[in-house]
DNA sequence: ATATCAAATTGAACCGTTACACTGCAATGT
DNA sequence: ACATTGCAGTGTAACGGTTCAATTTGATAT
């Protein structure tokens, strides 16, 4: 219908097409009645500006990608939607790569930041090796990580915003040991990770502090699914000697808890008490509702998405503000009724 | 770091730019030994090709914008999920686009596509009017819209796909009927709103065909929210007759009958049964399970951005294909045991 | 009338790629 | 020996904006 250019808005008003551009643009200098005869062409003739052509010699594509590796997992929309508030107010737009947990498509949405498709880049993973850490330190446009992460060589080119999850646990366990409980369960990720590793030793260093004894039979890992934690809590329960309380390294394997619990027939939180992390909305809808440790995930978009921007503005950022403290958010499935 | 362009490769190999997009794009005639040595210096100097300047002359970007009023709602994930495997195949990628149900937000995200930041567009809204509709149709590029909406002049430029939600509500009501209920109440939306009148439609239909009687002060009108059809509920509930089962057009609706339900004392199913419409994640959460009838929303995603692509590709549509059929999903909350 | 100066506008280059018409050149057929 | 064919690669003009040095215009001062 009505494709029409800055060449054909200038012609139209009798003008060259570099006028034109400044009187749309609000750049340089625009007699004023010159410029709203243009304004009223270009409204007249439906005019609107081509994105692409403006990318190409403005060298900026307003628009960031965001990486997940999973978009059912609603732990990412509140994500999401601080990303996007502090998008909105750039005027950027939002690129969504969904990467299935695959080395080969995070590497495919690197090279979308190559091709220079956006200006930056958030990206949750949970595999990062050499491959796709020296893939994204080669990139130009600033990177953000929602894990810290340092290679082992130093000199990283991107940045990381995440939440203490060593202090989440530590939290989550304090809150019970504050409750009463003595005996506490702990169901925690792969521990040859890092971040199994750090959520491990908050569950422990709680317990050192509160002087309670750490039961090893009480300590397992999973595998952050609710079906992970079910067989473990299971497994858990079937000995002699029950927990008093478990606390679950995240809401998923907390709700597979819960039916172990519910199976043998114990009643929540009377007989054990229950603390997941995450705070997902399911940990809300819950029976009973589930008591859990917000990673204050909007928090985590806002940030992250706020360091993109001061780095693409070029403006100084001071790296402790990239760190988040959790929040215990506690429900019934922890506390003790009277 | 490594800027490089084809220009630098071409100065590098010893030929000329052409023959260097020629031998990378693999479009066109290109020797065996040369293209083998583009193809080396490319990947020695680490090039990336600018997808601005491909899209300004190829004129297309590969990307489709979705728009959706709001993204917390897991609803639309799994739309999501769903445009995401289409536009997988074909290379596109998805623009989020968040429109808080608002007009002047809708409007934005379709100047988005006229500024040909995107090939097509998917929009999910409930308030269309004359200005953005014609906005629209003003568009070159496909939209897709997930109601069925036609102008009442006609001549439409989109597409729309759709489930038939009249008919959900209908089989929803006919399962319960099914059951041997028959005082069935029904909690709907806005009724003057063309989905609202439908699905009430949906549901006189089955009991009219069942033989059974309306009871005028079991049918009522809503919000959509959790609380809205708690608030609802506990008005119907509040009554010396009680109905022996509700359906809610939507599953929020339904988690919030239930807890007036709770509140009431009323065991589900056996003091009355419940149906909800969405099939929300959190339908297969709540206690008991609610049943619910999917709106096939993955199947809605897909569905959309296949037209997008035929449109884009200029393959013909049968208009057949774009109305879904819902699905019921039985659990817990309608199923009388024994 | 002419010099001066700021304001307004122009023209051309550029961003990085693709596509098309065209030129050499070697091999083939008659 | 000469036209024909096909292959390999080149040069150039787009795509639609922005920007900056150069130029024109118009107003004011001399």
């Amino acid at each position: 219908m009505d494709n029409n250019t800055i060449y054909h808005i200038a012609e139209r008003v009798g003008v060259s097409p570099s006028t034109v551009s400044r009187a749309l643009s609000g750049k340089g200098y625009c007699g004023q009645k010159t410029k709203s005869r243009i304004l009223a062409a270009a409204k007249e003739m439906n005019y609107a500006p081509d994105s692409a052509a403006q990318i190409l010699k403005l060298r900026q594509t307003r628009k960031i990608i965001f990486a997940v590796p999973d978009i059912c997992n609603p732990f990412y929309f509140d994500m999401i939607n601080g990303i996007n508030q502090v998008l909105e107010e750039h005027g950027y737009l939002l690129i969504l790569i969904y990467t299935k947990h695959s080395l080969k498509e995070e590497l495919k949405a690197i090279q979308n930041l190559r091709e220079k498709v956006a200006d930056g880049m958030i990206m949750v993973s949970f595999n990062f090796n050499e491959e796709n850490i020296s893939a994204i330190n080669s990139v130009q446009s600033p990177v953000v990580l929602t894990n810290k992460f340092v290679s082992p060589g130093g000199g990283d080119r991107f940045d990381y915003v995440y939440t203490d999850t060593y202090l989440g646990i530590k939290i989550g366990t304090e809150h019970l040991i504050s409750q009463g409980v003595r005996r506490i369960g702990y169901i925690g990720g792969n521990s040859s990770e890092q971040t199994g590793q750090q959520r491990l030793e908050g569950f422990l260093d709680a317990m050192d502090k509160a002087g309670l004894p750490v039961i090893s039979s009480f300590v397992a890992e999973s595998d952050y699914t609710e079906n992970g934690g079910y067989l473990t809590a299971k497994a858990m329960l079937g000995r002699p000697e029950l927990p008093e309380a478990i606390v679950a390294s995240n809401d998923l394997m907390a709700i597979g808890v819960m039916k172990a619990c519910e199976e043998a027939a114990l009643r929540i939180p009377e007989d054990i008490a229950i603390v997941g992390m995450d705070n997902l909305d399911i940990a809300s809808r819950v029976y009973p509702k589930l008591t859990s440790v917000s990673l204050v995930q909007e928090e985590i978009g806002r940030r992250s998405a706020q360091v993109l921007m001061d780095r693409l503005l070029g403006n100084p950022r001071d790296e402790e503000e990239n760190k988040l403290i959790p929040r215990l958010v506690v429900r019934n499935s922890s506390i003790k009724p009277g």
